[in-house]
RNA sequence: GUGGCCGUAGCUCAGUUGGUUAGAGUCCCAGAUUGUGAUUCUGGUUGUCGGGGGUUCGAGUCCCCUCGGCCACCCCA
């Protein structure tokens, strides 16, 4: 047997590590600073919850899915969403009753679909809910959230798109509409189009076929139909975003593919990424919350994809934070390797944060800076026995044209705190 | 679930109408270099030719199956 990870699950090496750390990183700084907290959540629940929260008919629940039976015979789901279980465990533990909450989690989610560029069985999510606070207040406060990430870490070209779904009965009011339309063109819809309008009839509306384009385009608008309280609120989202200077463009065919989305949906979207463009979408659920059995909560959040998001800073050429070695010991000789591993431990005590590597298994001084090299250490510090007698040692720079210096060890943490500037 | 392209050293790839011991560059290791990296020169290591079956005297090359990758549809983060 040949060993290899199971299609659509991926290894995420060093190479792409330190971009995830950077993108976490941001993130977890980001939702600190609107005091958002974090919450750890299991990765698998009961498939009930999911069929419940997400919808049974979405494609997600039907063919995507990871179900199994445990030992105990319980019908188990690995989640495909974050929402739901954020909500099940707001409810179980009381987080929910008469209080707002800002919540953020990160983990790895499954749906079994066909891997594609920024497509995986497993990907991972940065995931952000907003519960107790039905203003758009906080719909703008997510989305500025997320746009300040974006700027922290440097990504361009990002386009907001926002809609409203509108609530309870408009929602089936201008789905009744909407199929109505559809079914009078119903011979020039092809047919994932007919499919959808008894499975899903909004998402018709972002069908890729360019021939539904112009039965799209004469589609009625949800927007036309919303009722009063959705439309003043998606009035004032549009006021907060301009007031924050949030650049958007409304979307009236911008839909969801979960079922439990109300008012207030958006996407940020990229076309750097080719099929896979969404970046970050989320929207507000007024109504879930209390449909898994919670207190009427109304309810935000949005989701992003670390490796989409890690895809497009790699093609935009963000700046990720070094992380290579500030510092790579070099010894020659049995007193030099002994006064070296002492001299690492003793820097990495004086100077907060310092990265060394201490040379391992030996090898000649030549070995031993070409792996400095590689490593892309900025200083290699040279280490012979001579040098270890005289509690000395040869500073060279590895990274510009400085001249080697001797060096005693008393004032090494300040000479490279200097060269560093640390 | 549907369709297209593609799997040959760690990496990027070449392998002629099927024909002896499967190649290049790069990487890595060693030497030139007297304790001093990234350049240069010299030498060296590296492969179940994705896997299984078939056709053939003979298969990296042809056929079938299978696994995997990329891209698009679908779905969605």
């Amino acid at each position: 047997m040949k060993l290899q990870a199971i299609r659509g699950f991926n290894d995420v090496l060093p190479a792409d590590t330190a971009a995830w750390q950077h993108l976490i990183g941001s993130a977890r700084a980001t939702f600190a600073e609107y005091g958002y907290q974090w919450i750890v959540l299991p990765v698998v629940e009961n498939t009930n919850l999911f069929k419940r929260a997400v919808g049974e008919v979405t494609d997600v629940v039907e063919k995507e899915m990871y179900t199994f039976k445990d030992r105990g015979d319980e019908d188990l789901s690995l989640r495909p969403e974050a929402t739901a279980g954020m909500v099940r465990a707001g409810i179980e533990h009381g987080l929910l009753h008469n209080q707002q909450q800002r919540l953020w989690t990160f983990g790895p989610m499954f749906r079994y679909e066909r891997p594609q560029a920024g497509r995986y069985r497993q990907f991972h999510q940065l995931d952000v809910e907003a519960y107790g606070i039905a203003g758009p207040d906080v719909d703008a406060e997510m989305i500025a959230m997320s746009a300040r990430l974006w700027k922290k870490l440097g990504l361009r070209n990002l386009r907001l798109e926002i809609n409203s779904l509108g609530a309870g009965d408009t929602r089936a009011s201008y789905r009744n509409a909407l199929v109505e339309y559809l079914k009078q063109h119903e011979d020039k819809l092809d047919d994932d189009s007919k499919r959808r309008l008894s499975a899903n009839p909004l998402r018709v509306l972002d069908s890729k076929s360019p021939a539904m384009a112009e039965i799209v385009r004469g589609a009625p608008s949800v927007l036309d139909h919303l009722d009063p309280e959705s439309r003043a609120h998606f009035d004032k989202l549009q006021q907060g975003l301009r007031d924050l200077g949030i650049d958007f463009v409304v979307n009236p065919r911008l839909v969801r593919g979960l079922d439990y989305y109300t008012r207030t949906v958006f996407e940020w979207i990229t076309t750097e990424l080719g099929a896979q463009g969404t970046v970050c979408a989320g929207g507000r659920y007024d109504n879930l919350v209390e449909q898994l059995g919670g207190s009427p909560t109304p309810a935000i959040g949005w989701a992003s994809g670390i490796e989409r998001l890690v895809l497009l800073m790699q093609k935009q050429g963000v700046t990720i934070p070094d992380a290579a070695p500030h510092v790579y010991v070099c010894a020659m000789g049995e007193t030099a390797d002994r006064a070296a591993s002492r001299l690492a431990e003793g820097l990495r005590e004086a100077i907060k944060g310092l990265r060394v590597v201490l040379n391992a298994g030996g090898g000649k001084l030549k070995s031993q800076l070409a792996r400095a090299d590689r490593a892309g250490a900025r200083f290699a510090l040279i280490l012979g026995d001579e040098e270890a007698a005289a509690e000395a040692v040869q500073v060279k720079s590895l990274r510009e044209d400085t001249p080697q210096t001797q060096v005693p060890w008393a004032e090494l943490p300040e000479a490279l705190r200097a060269r560093l500037h640390l």
